[in-house]
DNA sequence: GAGGTGACTGCGA
DNA sequence: CTCGCAGCCACCT
């Protein structure tokens, strides 16, 4: 039952993401059938900023490895610190070993 | 009802 | 390697 939107079905899978790895926008878009939709994504982790529900979403970050949404966690170094908190090791706002901690929602979850 | 926005991605030069 | 362009679609005003 999603009464409240698409945007709770992305929250759900951020939330399964493990402590100590990281996604993209366009695994969680693949995952929920939205890979053209990444933006909404993205758009998602905006409003979860405006939810009740608790979204790691420092642990989303671009294809790339890249901390696009640090911006979004009121400070710039918020999100970089949350990573290195659950051990994710992270420099010049890029995630360190992107490929090893990368967690595919689609082969996680089946 | 219509227009604008964006925490992305892929491809070409 | 970097830079730029186009597509995508739900949400907001």
């Amino acid at each position: 039952m999603r009464n409240e939107s698409f945007f709770d079905d992305v929250y759900e899978v951020v939330r399964q993401i493990p402590r100590g790895r990281v996604t993209s926008y366009g695994a969680i878009a693949s995952y929920l059938g939205m890979v053209r939709s990444s933006r909404m994504v993205g758009y998602a982790m905006n409003a979860a900023h405006t939810t009740h529900h608790p979204v790691p979403a420092h642990r989303v970050v671009n294809r790339s490895g890249l901390l696009t949404g640090k911006h979004h966690f009121g400070t710039a170094n918020l999100m970089q610190q949350l990573l290195e908190n659950e051990g994710v090791k992270v420099e010049d706002d890029k995630v360190i070993d992107f490929k090893k901690l990368y967690w595919d929602p689609g082969v996680e979850l089946g």
